[in-house]
RNA sequence: GCUCGCUUAGCUCAGUGGUAGAGUCCCUGCUCGACAUGCAGGUUGUCACUGGUUCGAACCCAGUAGCGAGCACCA
């Protein structure tokens, strides 16, 4: 084996072997219990982030763990197809290649062209998955678009339609006014900035005046280039103001147009002057308010977000109108937002109706995919019909169906689904599944799988002309159907049978809205069990917090501060860092920043970590729900940990090939347990149990922090050790049970440590493997450990830490006294009992190798002994004499720094045992403890005051 | 404005109502036959603040402050 870990020479060979044997998939055995987890799905043109690196740790970690279990296991994994993104990617690409827009290349050339993009790049992030040791089953990788899972989404439709769960309709959407799609309220990001509102005096007409006796009302916007879309000024019915106005009318400046003043209740008489603008085209409330009032709806901006060249006018059904004009001033036409707002307000400004302009705080919507303002915009969509599905869907969670972790979530869910509004799914994109609806030339619509079959359905013949809807669906809601689509839904398929409900799902908060909930609900309202009972698309959600970088920012490209697991894994010099984070950039000014940022951060490069020290660590911060602060010094810790498990096992693998170690191939079977192998055994079945325990609680943290504790600190740091005088010295007998042991243990930590870092554990047992002569093919298909009480022996347990104990007090002496290891100590021993006596007997190799002992002398309590440092184990004093080794000031130092200590550690104790309220409160167990503290305290109290005064006397 | 979470060693984080922990950093000494990605030893904390409950609070409760997130409002 080679001296230190090598993670490059060892990981992939494992993982091409494990997928070419067939390792990952279900071993179908369907009278085992099944178990399966659902990847959520990366976006097919995506590439690894440390998000992901998170998540598939944890997945890989519990289906490592169910399947060793012996459950018919599948991790089921897929990409969607990530409509806008994807879009996006491709028209950009199209462009810089050949200069052409999509909608020159038309519509089918184009879907074609992202297709070829597809094949090209979709298997980056599945290659860069491999790389994490993620054991999902490859042959059964699912696509969004595929045809099973579009027949899935079309049959989800239709039936959602027939439903009336389903409706089209004109509403105000959020526009994005870059990729000229609506999207939903989910995709809508809200950002505080400072802006301004406007005052504007809006003349009264018919020579109508206010109580003061002036011929105009003021009304502030924050947006003044929608006041060419304004089709009323609402005013409270209660304002003693405008009581008097309401009915009059308003005539809007430029257009002239006359608009009412009218009551509604959103006008509220505390906030601004009272009077409110109404522009239902162009604002969600004024929207609201024009229903309620009948006002027609002015739509005065393009798909751009630029003032059109006339308004488009609707009454308030939205069926096109001519109550008002459409002309539009010649001077706004063709103006961004920007630009009208700017001219609207000079121009009421040289008319004398610009009354005010204040500084104010408010919220504007950006497009979380384009980054641009978005705009209300009066278009016809698709929508979900959310409040009936969400119904049983908060009932599952409620009793306890699906369960959150950590739980603090279900609120959140909850919370979101009460006040629930419908999800508009249409998308005027190319890029996804095109909506199963017809319409004849009267705009009369047809929903239904194809055409043929809505002509056959409705007796259509040939002569009526059928056009299908030009847009597509979210691709949330093909994503909405992934646990049982791509089991093979509608189908009836065995694996539904076998995997539906899956057991958990492992995904990060801020997708809880976008996927979990809508997975929820579509599950439950299609996926009924034999009772006709909704099927749970899972029983347990785990939900993982984001991974930030050091400082705890969200990593992002525009901050440069994005870290690859790769680079985790392989390492990555400074140069190509720099080139890689600076590359590329949306906004290439930030580039100089990024690169002296990184410089700073990364002065080295950053080295090779190998993916078991990756997964562990994250396996090791993974502590519930919590966001991650990644922290570099926590990745190379654990990476020496790697490093130590190799060598303890190159160890092992050294001390025991060629040797006889009662396996049952070995000629000899006869073996003598040593103390050290009796205590480790038993220790390792405690170590077992706890584990066990925080892998079933999903506390992957407490998990990782019990291996490292036990491997490196007992089984390294104790173990090993405490093997060498026996391997060393003993006989054939003992090195026999030694050498059983340390292969026996070590096996078992492999499989335990198996789910969290898959390589090494495997790489390793496959060389131990030829020392025992047992066990399948690989590691992957072993059983997981289980506890053996038989193997606790509670002596050995307690004899152990007694020696642990004593091999420390004389390393406290060595190291406190600047006594070199080397130098090999005589012991004195006072005041020892008899079970003290035998343990000295019993392991004097051990303390002579691991404290370097030359003799162990028992004193008689009132015998004289010479000038010594000495330490306390209990009531046992150890003695080292200190002639021509100590410095008799050192360690009266050293012991009245012992004795400060001991004494306020007594007075606390004292303290407490001496307050009447505690002893009479407290229950007698914990009293006990605190006497039996008092006492040995005391009695350290007074033999450190002894000692000193020994040293004193000299 | 509402809701939720967080605040523990220089840094990144665990933590059970009964004397504060890990990794990393720092200091001292070590080429001890697995490992210098190591070994032995050491230092490090008003557990944000203020009250309350309790014999006893880092832990339970209330409030305050700071940070973060989500939602709402925004004429």
């Amino acid at each position: 084996m080679e001296k230190t870990y090598n993670p490059s020479a060892i990981e992939q060979k494992n993982y091409q072997n494990w997928e070419k044997k067939g390792y990952f998939k279900p071993h179908g055995d369907t009278s085992k219990e099944s178990f399966c987890i659902m990847i959520p799905p990366p976006n097919v043109t995506g590439s690894l982030h440390m998000g992901h690196a998170f998540q598939d740790t944890i997945m890989d970690t519990i289906i490592r763990y169910q399947r060793m279990q012996g459950k018919n296991t599948l991790w089921q994994h897929g990409t969607d197809h990530a409509g806008i993104a994807t879009q996006m990617v491709v028209e950009r690409k199209l462009f810089a290649e050949t200069g052409q827009t999509r909608q020159e290349l038309g519509r089918e050339t184009f879907i074609n062209k992202i297709w070829e993009w597809k094949e090209e790049s979709g298997g980056t992030i599945c290659k860069q998955m491999r790389r994490l040791g993620t054991s999902v089953d490859w042959d059964r990788e699912r696509f969004t678009m595929d045809d099973g899972l579009s027949k899935a989404v079309k049959k989800v439709f239709v039936d959602l339609y027939n439903d009336d769960l389903i409706y089209r309709g004109k509403r105000l959407v959020n526009w994005d006014p870059k990729l000229h799609t609506a999207i939903s309220d989910l995709e809508v990001e809200s950002k505080d900035e400072q802006g301004f509102m406007w005052y504007f005096r809006y003349p009264l007409a018919d020579n109508a005046t206010t109580l003061e006796g002036k011929n105009y009302i003021v009304v502030a916007t924050t947006r003044p280039e929608t006041m060419l879309g304004d089709t009323g000024v609402a005013v409270n019915a209660e304002d003693p103001r405008y009581k008097h106005l309401i009915g009059k009318n308003i005539v809007l400046p430029f257009t002239q147009r006359l608009i009412p003043i009218i009551a509604d209740e959103h006008a509220d008489m505390e906030k601004g002057t009272g009077c409110v603008k109404i522009t239902p085209a162009h604002d969600f409330n004024d929207y609201e308010v024009g229903k309620r009032n009948k006002l027609p709806m002015l739509n005065i901006l393009t798909f751009d977000a630029r003032i059109a060249k006339e308004a488009t006018v609707f009454d308030s059904n939205g069926e096109v109108s001519d109550v008002y004009s459409a002309a539009l001033p010649i001077q706004f036409q063709g103006l961004t937002r920007e630009d009208a707002r700017k001219l609207v307000v000079s121009e009421l400004d040289a008319l004398g109706l610009l009354e005010d302009i204040k500084a104010h705080a408010l919220t504007i919507p950006y497009g979380d995919r384009s980054a641009v303002i978005i705009e209300p915009m009066l278009t016809d969509q698709w929508y979900v019909r959310v409040a009936p599905l969400a119904e049983t869907a908060t009932q599952a969670v409620e009793n306890g169906d699906i369960k959150f972790v950590p739980q603090q979530y279900e609120n959140l869910y909850k919370s979101w689904m009460t006040d629930i509004k419908d999800w508009c799914i249409s998308r005027q994109l190319w890029w996804g599944h095109r909506i199963p609806a017809w319409y004849d030339e009267n705009g009369k619509v047809y929903v239904g799988h194809n055409e043929e079959q809505i002509r056959k359905d409705n007796q259509l013949d040939t002569t009526v002309k059928l056009t299908q809807d030009e847009d597509v669906l979210d691709t949330w809601f093909s994503s909405g159907l992934w646990t049982f689509s791509t089991l093979g839904w509608p189908e009836k398929t065995l694996d539904l049978k076998t995997f539906h409900s899956t057991d958990v799902l492992v995904t990060g908060f801020d997708i809880i809205f976008f996927w979990v909930a809508r997975m929820i609900m579509m599950t439950m309202h299609f996926m009924k069990d034999e009772n006709g009972k909704p099927q749970v698309p899972f029983k347990t959600i785990y939900m993982t917090g984001l991974i930030r970088d050091e400082n705890g920012d969200k990593m992002s490209k525009s901050k440069g501060n994005v870290l690859d697991p790769l680079d985790m894994i392989d390492g990555i010099d400074l140069e190509s860092l720099v080139t890689k984070r600076c590359g590329n950039m949306m906004q290439p000014q930030l580039a100089k920043k990024i690169e002296k940022q990184t410089r700073k951060a990364f002065a080295g490069g950053i080295e090779a970590h190998g993916t078991d020290a990756l997964r562990f660590t994250l396996a090791a911060m993974a502590s519930t729900g919590r966001d991650i602060n990644w922290d570099m010094n926590r990745l190379e810790g654990y990476r020496n940990f790697c490093n130590k498990f190799w060598n303890a096992s190159r160890y092992v693998i050294m001390s025991c090939t060629d040797m006889p170690c009662a396996f049952n191939h070995d000629a000899d079977n006869k073996q003598q347990l040593s103390l050290a192998d009796r205590w480790i055994q038993g220790q390792l079945q405690t170590t077992i149990k706890e584990y066990r325990h925080a892998l079933d609680t999903f506390r992957f943290d407490i998990a990782a922090n019990i291996l490292y504790e036990f491997i490196w600190h007992q089984f390294c740091g104790w173990y090993l050790e405490l093997t060498k005088p026996v391997l060393f010295k003993g006989n054939e007998a003992e090195q026999r049970g030694t050498r059983h042991t340390l292969i026996s243990v070590l096996e078992t930590l492999l499989r335990l440590a198996h789910p969290i870092m898959p390589f090494m554990t495997e790489e390793i047992w496959q060389r131990l493997k030829e020392l025992t002569g047992q066990g399948g093919d690989t590691i992957m298909l072993e059983a997981f450990p289980e506890v053996n009480a038989n193997l606790v022996d509670k002596q050995a347990v307690e004899d152990l830490e007694w020696l642990k104990k004593v091999i420390v007090a004389i390393r406290n002496i060595r190291g406190e006294m600047d006594i070199s290891p080397k130098i090999p100590l005589n012991l004195l021993v006072k005041n020892a009992n008899k079970d003290d006596a035998r343990r000295f007997t019993e392991n004097a190799d051990f303390l002579s190798a691991l404290a370097k002992l030359e003799s162990v002398t028992m004193l008689k309590n009132d015998e004289k002994n010479p000038i010594c440092a000495t330490a306390l184990v209990g009531n046992l004093e150890l003695l080292i004499p200190m002639a021509g080794l100590i410095d008799s000031k050192a360690e009266l130092t050293r012991l009245n720094k012992k004795l400060e200590k001991t004494s306020k550690d007594l007075a606390k104790i004292s303290g407490k045992l001496n307050n009447a309220r505690f002893v009479s409160n407290a229950p007698q167990a914990v009293i006990d403890k605190e006497r039996g503290k008092l006492a040995e305290l005391q009695s350290t109290c007074e033999k450190l005051e002894q000692q000193i005064n020994t040293i004193k006397a000299l």
